[in-house]
DNA sequence: GCTGAAATTATACACTTGAATAATTGCTGC
DNA sequence: GCAGCAATTATTCAAGTGTATAATTTCAGC
């Protein structure tokens, strides 16, 4: 008469977020392959079976959590915005900053990075949300972009700035990703510095290190 | 009396580099986890059984695997080297325009390098490969920075290049990603001028588009 | 306190995985 | 040609996978 374990009920809410963060950190710590519904179930303290009440497939699962994921680092980003001062100079300096530094860089952030940016190629709807959060990031940067131009008084046709934009994003997306996957490479506050004087010089303006 | 399946005896070099091959393609179309021993050995047109013949474990033949798409990349890199003009400036324009358009921007290319950045945080060898291979194509970079900035008669102190390099792979990286898993975001040629007219201000060299 | 519905666990199953071993075949050197 | 060695195939196995289903337990409403 092995007792059967005992388990509280939690709300479905509650109950879904639990296994799609057991998901995340699954992946995020051995990849896609480790996230198996065992070892979802297992960190979060749960049956596997459970799983299949709250999603239909494992499938199911993952596509949520990467939804969550993306979700979260879009609202991160979003909520590291308020915190920025109001003059656009210093506020594009402050957003270069963020991108660059922790908590934004971030291993297990990366992790998880890489591992739906393999799905992409050939996944539709991974695309459509990468797409989807990849141009809300770059237009928002164009925004304070053309308004740090304005700001100094430089000329700023949008053709340019769109460009301009563009070629940020990559830069920013680049020291992310070196930073965060190969930190002992860069001194404390080196990125920082290597971002803003890079920014000055792609802007032509004057950036506060 | 089925017949067995009839074979040829390939030299031991040809079929490690035949199962080295289909290991890159499998995981190109389907991820590390589409990458198994079945996979791999039908679309070498090969009996599983035969892996275990030229690798100890599958995770040797993933690991060689890795190890030929980087040297892969390195000496494909340094062979287009070999076709760019001679003049400094030129040179490093060419270089840029290789780095952000076909061949080397491609899909399949993307893929694979998001799965072996999965790894990297969490393998050592992997790591290791990562750094080594970054150092390298950054170094080659930093040069030819130096030497355009010589032949402009531009003020170049090792630390600014140093840190101009930094930029400078960084925004190449994340140019190349976004081409290689949005080519549909960008016209003919626009990634092109967008990278030269970004490290024409970065430099503040006349790079010819 | 009961009761009933829903959440959760337990168990089972069919299938895939990587690996090990035995049986056969192709090919090289004579 | 033929002998023998090594490359290759065929077969097997134990472990792990996702999923389905039945058995139980929790807890809200009365």
């Amino acid at each position: 008469m092995t007792a059967r374990r005992t388990f509280i009920r939690a709300g479905e809410e509650a109950r879904r977020l639990a296994l799609i963060d057991a998901t995340l950190d699954c992946i995020a710590e051995g990849g896609p392959q480790a996230a198996t519904v065992r070892a979802i179930a297992l960190k979060a303290g749960v049956t596997p079976g459970l799983i299949k009440h709250y999603f239909d497939t494992k499938e199911d699962l993952v596509a949520s959590a990467h939804e969550t994921l993306m979700t979260r680092m879009t609202e991160a980003s979003a909520a590291a915005l308020d915190d920025l001062p109001a003059d656009p100079v210093a506020r594009l300096a402050g957003f270069i900053t963020n991108a660059v530094t922790p908590p934004v860089v971030d291993p297990r952030a990366m992790a998880l990075w890489a591992a739906s940016m393999q799905l992409v190629p050939r996944d539709a709807a991974m695309r459509d949300v990468h797409e989807a959060t990849y141009l809300a990031f770059r237009d928002r940067l164009e925004r304070m972009i053309a308004n740090a131009l304005a700001a100094a008084g430089k000329p700023h046709d949008t053709a340019t700035t769109r460009a301009l934009a563009i070629a940020g994003n990559a830069l920013l997306d680049g020291l992310w990703i070196e930073a965060s996957v190969l930190p002992d490479q860069f001194a404390q506050g080196e990125m920082r510095s290597i971002a803003i004087r890079a920014f000055a010089r792609l802007l032509d303006l004057k950036l506060s290190e």
